[in-house]
DNA sequence: AGAGTGTATTAAGCAGATTAATACACCTAA
DNA sequence: TTAGGTGTATTAATCTGCTTAATACACTCT
């Protein structure tokens, strides 16, 4: 399901949010869709039990998973996590322009950049 | 000349690498000033000298710094961490309108955020 | 010579991450 | 009802990185 990097610094369990956060957020797991469980994916990983349910318990608590005691865990829907995300993502966007403004970096470049993730037509104006 | 955040709970060289790469950035510190010795910041901060000592070491490692043994540590010019700066900064950008696009964030809202930080009046055409 | 500088070393303490071994309550299917 | 899988909690031990502490040394300037 997911790979670890053991060249990544950061603690594991952080690695096993952030990938399973993607995975979410991506579409590449469905609402409502079961997790593996603490035992079975602590196995997958060679990790043990408990970093895994710390895991589970982050992406709990961040909206990405709801817990059903004895049954498992599972996928929420867009709704619950969808607009924090949004809100925490365009501060990261202000952040960085902020930096960039700051050694110089031209509204050009910056208008360039966005082109490359946001490709527009000229041909294609306002409607479609 | 910097504070610390005892709530951050990064190391504490790492938050005084941040404050002075942030103060050279953005221009407080001109190049060739001296910054202060290992032993000075390190009572000014309350902290070990060699935190400090790691800080510096990791700012020159960067290209904020340079070191005369014997006389102590200066801030170089732009053009030693310019190119640099600016390479990393734009590829958080990328990354960032990533996970914009990633979650369905539209190109006008991206806009609309670019224009808070880079404004631009509808009257200044393309020159002044 | 003396004071201030960067640098290096060693030891110790501390906090967080991780593992390990259990234990318990819950749900589900046989 | 029972057995197995589930989430959850607890305790202890280990490990790693951050930080402090106490030195020591070579260098530069006055």
């Amino acid at each position: 399901m997911i790979v670890l990097d053991y060249r990544d610094k950061r603690p594991i369990y952080e690695q096993v949010v952030e990938k399973l956060e993607h995975l979410i957020v991506c579409g590449a797991l469905e609402a409502n869709t079961k997790m593996p469980s603490v035992r079975s994916l602590a196995l997958e990983l060679s990790v043990n039990p408990n970093t895994i349910q710390r895991a589970y318990a982050q992406l709990e608590q961040d909206g990405y998973l709801y817990t059903i005691v004895g049954r498992g865990n599972y996928v929420t829907g867009e709704q619950e996590w969808k607009g924090g995300k949004v809100k925490e993502t365009l501060a990261q966007l202000r952040n960085v322009l902020e930096n960039a403004a700051e050694i110089g970096i031209s509204r050009e470049d910056i208008l360039c950049t966005v082109q490359e993730i946001y490709p527009v037509n000229d041909s294609e104006g306002g409607k479609q």
